[in-house]
DNA sequence: GTTAGAAATGACCGGGTGGTCATTTCCACT
DNA sequence: AGTGGAAATGACCACCCGGTCATTTCTAAC
């Protein structure tokens, strides 16, 4: 994360909040090219010198506020494995799902900006952000993987790089389905309501489990 | 796909294709809305005003040479099947992804502004593109799981819907993957060598024959 | 009420944008 | 060589961009 201003860091809690919101707002609507620090000053209803006096420029103000909204991430993600503990490998799946639906309910704008950046390579610290995100995805799938086959729950065969790069594809892209109506599919999840869409994560774990081949 | 004027129409051919290609060029390096005019004029060491000319607006330019980009997808899609009809929904499957990967190979540009429409939404005619690719996707898989099922060779209680979703999926994001280091996971074949990258899609196609669990 | 320093302001800058069009260049046909 | 119509040209337009900074406004301590 970019450092802001002083001038920022005093400012009213409240001031600050409502800025990085419309700065995340900005962005997920219109990428980091497309957002406009005109648009953004006006929506806010300040002087843009005080945007540029905060953040030094559009970029410090990405790294900023993207930066500050990454961390809010990590929380979930471990609540998830903690709650499906001993529950099996599939649980941990099934509840690893239901923690990603759960920030990109609360959080939509942050993942559209994450799925703005897979494709789009003049966004500020793309390589950092990308890079830390999957490295976290294996660091979070392939012991899973590997416990799994160690208690017999998975083909003792399996080759663990396939079996975890399949499973951040599929949840990854469920979850982009969930945010893009051309990537839903046939499935019927985007826009859906939440039990909808609860029950295409447990078919899509179901699936998973029971495998493919007669 | 949007129609030129009749002074393109006009043009000797390899002034048309250069054109066309220049700007599948830039719309793939930059995105529609980063894409620009002048740069285009200037690569192609033509006046601005000829390419107004030609297609009317960026808008127009976009819509003629990314039309007529996509009629260059439906040949091997078609080949891939018949080229494995009778070898059971498999093989048909690994020779669809071999097809996938030749045409990105030979059409990268393509894939890249394809993958960059998926998430931005300002890209002239993205619904209906989209739209159009997916539900080939399905008219493609749906029959092919339906038969499997029938010949034994999938589960018969499998899920239509789902696997056909699946496989969209993986086969989508496995080609995503040979063109954004991100999207890589630790499989290894962005950037790879034709063989290796052969040698992954077989072993993708493998495991989902054998399935994950024990 | 005065004052000092922090915060907010918005006119202004150079530059790039998509798009226009009066003018020039080109070329085939007589 | 002359000519008519198609094609090419690039100066020009209004607009928007990210960024700057001299000036004004606010606020709190005395």
């Amino acid at each position: 994360m970019r450092q802001a201003s002083e001038t920022f860091a005093n400012l009213p809690e409240d001031k600050r909040q409502r800025v990085l919101d419309a700065a995340i707002e900005e962005f997920a609507e219109h990428g980091f090219q497309g957002a406009s620090m005109n648009r953004l000053a006006a929506r806010l209803a300040i002087a843009k010198g005080s945007i540029f006096q905060y953040f030094g420029s559009k970029e410090g103000l990405f790294g900023f506020a993207f930066g500050r909204a990454v961390e809010l991430f990590k929380g979930p993600l471990k609540a998830a494995r903690e709650r499906a503990r001993g529950q099996g490998f599939f649980e941990v799946l099934r509840q690893s799902l239901l923690a990603g639906m759960e920030f990109i309910a609360k959080h939509p704008r942050i993942h559209r900006i994450y799925l703005k950046m897979l494709h789009n390579e003049d966004f500020p610290l793309r390589e950092r952000v990308l890079g830390q995100v999957r490295a976290a995805s294996a660091k979070y799938f392939r012991p899973l993987v590997l416990e799994g086959i160690r208690r017999g729950e998975l083909r003792a065969d399996l080759d663990p790089d396939l079996a975890v790069y399949v499973l951040d594809t599929l949840l990854d892209r469920f979850l982009q389905s969930l945010a893009a109506a051309p990537l839903d599919g046939g499935l019927g999840v985007f826009g859906a309501d939440r039990a909808t869409v609860e029950r295409r994560a447990a078919e899509l774990v179901e699936f998973l489990r029971r495998g493919l081949s007669a």
